[in-house]
DNA sequence: AGCACGCCGACT
DNA sequence: GTCGGCGTGCTC
């Protein structure tokens, strides 16, 4: 066939396909159904789509519907073409989360494919190597190894979720199944949070598979990227190490998927298309037939419950290797004369472990010197003049931040409302914390990790690395002092408020609190008995409790109990319709509009519509939020239906964004 | 979602 | 004068 007529999907919110013309050229071979094409569309030219059919077009029509129909600019090389299952999962992911499928396309090719270009740096930090891998596996281990082997045997779909605390050898486990895979001429798929993918991680993986093995990061060129899809394509590259992107990766004949840390939010993109990698990975490991194997100290408590119904086999490894988990103590703040945020216990604790020339990890989940400054005569607190925020305050730079839009001002001198002088600066951060600790401790060496220090590329690396070859005594910072590596010298960790965030306006806000505290006492003393010191103002509360004595399962037993009684997942699914525009009643009322008509059309007994209400974060850089939740299942019609609302709405609404979020997480 | 066209405010 | 703000219209 000389003369084709293609439909081809393409990234645009726009229903169906558009009808392209093929004409041969030479001996060019015609698109088929599943190949990447490039497309003039409107204005632009290049726009890569997916071929969605093909038909052969004898008359050489011109125009199609009233169109003039335009020639492909070109059909990418097989090795950017989708498979059976990749097209099907195309499809699955627009159904499922209520996008146009040619939305989801750019997420199975890189970039800018076809690029051939340099090596990019290799930013490897210097770290001291992990070169104790002990090969001989636990029985625990061996049992996990054992099961995946089983699915592998029988070439049967399979998930199994792999509850292993931390330092309980959960990605040895990952390795020798992938070696499993592999030995049987099969492929492997290994997410990481993209916080996990350092250079520790990767030289593991690399002294394994050498150069069947190789990842995607955000360091990779374009050429780089490209190299890595079209070797996977070419079955050369077995295994491909990444974040959530690297699930799409045309990994020939996959027979694993892991999701380590599946319980990290990161796993969620929270953008167009905002799909879950993990939920994405199950899907695609049922379409190849492949092992699913999701692991995780703290499992997501959705992944939990499908365990137990079934769903996922169920392993642990309840055991540390080389020691006990560290023994936590609580202390309650509320009987403390506590100075600066640190308690007498807590300030005895880092000067026993300085003494014993041991290293100290300090966790304090907010950056800045103080969460806000209120002024002490009129009681105002300064905000974000573009966001319902306050904003903190930084030493260095000196400045008011707002933590949401970027916003700085100096530091006022008087209350802009009352002219006061006197302010009073509310809640530290990780700047204040350091501070009082060089302040108490001044012969300490003390590192900072948060958003402030690592701002350059690559300085993130470079702490922590400094930090492992024990250049400093006292690692303080926030959620990224929890995750990555294992300190041998670090033999206590500070927790200064343990139980904020458990009153967060999210119906996470508990299990967010239970992951982070479980992984931030997992830091201590892996070699020897560690201490964590968990600093609280609610030390009977269950889930410090359960934190405290490493009881995950009672942590998801409490935290089920309030999730059926409330209706929250994994009982029941949520939908999330996010309205945003520059004028907070025309928002709200176009809001409250969409939710009478959600009321009407989908409410049912087992369906509830809440809402309006102002999102949690009711305006940012001068947007008005607000939002509606969705509670039951919804259909693949009905998200569609959803999504139509959406875009109609924008369309009658100057200004107006309205976006649909299945099985959303986090804050709004 | 882009991208260009088009019609009103403060500037070399 | 005209540089450029972003409303709105269109895409095989």
């Amino acid at each position: 066939m000389d003369r084709l007529l293609v439909d081809v999907v393409l990234p645009v919110p726009l229903p169906g396909a558009f009808t392209y013309r093929w004409t041969r050229v030479e001996d060019a071979a015609p698109p088929v159904v599943g190949d990447l094409v490039r497309a003039p569309f409107g204005r632009r030219r290049g726009i890569i789509g997916l071929v969605v059919d093909t038909r052969p077009d004898p008359d050489g029509a011109d125009t199609i519907d009233g169109y003039p129909l335009k020639d492909l600019d070109a059909v990418l090389p097989e090795a950017y073409r989708l498979d059976a299952h990749r097209q099907h999962l195309v499809g699955w992911m627009a159904g499922y989360y209520g996008v146009e499928s040619g939305e989801v396309v750019p997420l199975f090719h890189p970039p800018k494919p076809g690029t051939r270009g340099r090596r990019s740096r290799t930013v490897t930090a210097d770290f001291p190597l992990d070169d104790a891998i002990d090969i001989t596996l636990t029985d625990h281990q061996a049992a996990t190894v054992d099961a995946a082997h089983d699915l592998l045997d029988r070439g049967a779909y399979g998930s199994i979720l792999l509850h292993g605390v931390t330092g309980s050898g959960k990605t040895e486990v990952f390795l020798q199944v992938i070696r499993d895979a592999v030995d049987r001429g099969r492929g492997a798929i290994y997410l990481l949070p993209e916080i996990a993918l350092t250079p520790q991680t990767l030289a593991r993986i690399t002294a394994r598979f050498g150069d069947l093995a190789a990842a995607i990061h955000s360091g990779l060129s374009a050429g780089e990227r490209c190299r890595v899809h079209e070797a996977a394509a070419a079955g050369e590259i077995k295994v491909v190490v990444g974040p959530r992107s690297a699930l799409f990766a045309p990994v020939r004949d996959l027979g694993v998927i892991v999701v380590d840390e599946e319980h990290e939010s990161s796993y969620k993109q929270d953008e167009k298309p905002r799909y879950h990698a993990r939920d994405v990975a199950l899907v695609r490991g049922r379409q190849c037939e492949a092992v699913v194997l999701l692991g995780s100290a703290t499992p997501d408590l959705s992944s939990w419950y499908r365990a137990g119904e079934g769903r996922h086999q169920l392993l642990t490894l309840p055991d540390r290797q080389g020691g006990d988990l560290p023994a936590v103590e609580l202390v309650d703040l509320r009987g403390e004369t506590a100075q600066d945020g640190f308690s007498e216990p807590l300030i005895g604790a880092v000067d026993e472990t300085l003494a014993a020339g041991r290293q100290i990890i300090l966790y304090h989940n907010r950056r800045g010197f103080a969460r806000q400054l209120q002024c002490r005569d009129c009681g105002v607190v300064i905000q974000c003049p573009h966001c319902d925020i306050g904003l903190t305050w930084h030493l260095k730079p000196r400045r008011l931040l707002c933590h949401y839009c970027g916003f700085a001002r100096e530091v006022p001198h008087a209350c802009p409302d009352c002219q006061s002088p006197a302010f009073l600066p509310g809640g530290g951060g990780t700047e204040k914390s350091e501070l009082v600790l060089r302040a108490s401790f001044p012969e300490a060496r003390i590192l900072r990790l948060d958003h402030d220090t690592t701002r350059r590329r690559g300085s993130h690396g470079r702490i922590l690395a400094a930090f492992a070859r024990g250049e400093a005594d006292v690692l303080v910072g926030t959620q990224m002092v929890a995750k990555g590596h294992h300190f041998p010298g670090v033999s206590l960790v500070g927790v200064l408020a343990a139980d904020d965030g458990l009153s967060l306006p999210e119906y996470r806000a508990s299990e967010r609190v239970f992951q982070l505290l479980t992984q931030v006492a997992g830091r201590a003393g892996r070699t020897d008995a560690g201490r964590v010191l968990l600093q609280t103002w609610q030390p009977e509360h269950p889930v410090i409790l359960a934190a405290a004595d490493h009881d995950y399962r009672s942590f998801a037993q409490i935290e089920s109990a309030h999730r059926r009684a409330a209706g929250y997942p994994p009982f029941r699914r949520l939908a999330r319709l996010g309205l945003s525009g520059p004028r907070s009643d025309d928002t709200n009322h176009t809001a409250a509009q969409l939710a009478a008509a959600l009321e009407k059309e989908l409410a049912g007994p087992e369906r509830d519509i809440l809402g309006p209400a102002p999102a949690v974060f009711a305006r940012l850089q001068n947007r008005f939020r607000h939002q509606i939740l969705i509670k039951g299942d919804l259909s693949r019609a009905e998200k569609t239906w959803l999504a139509n609302c959406a875009r109609a709405l924008r369309d009658a609404h100057r200004g107006l964004d309205v976006s649909l979020d299945i099985d959303p997480v986090g804050l709004y």
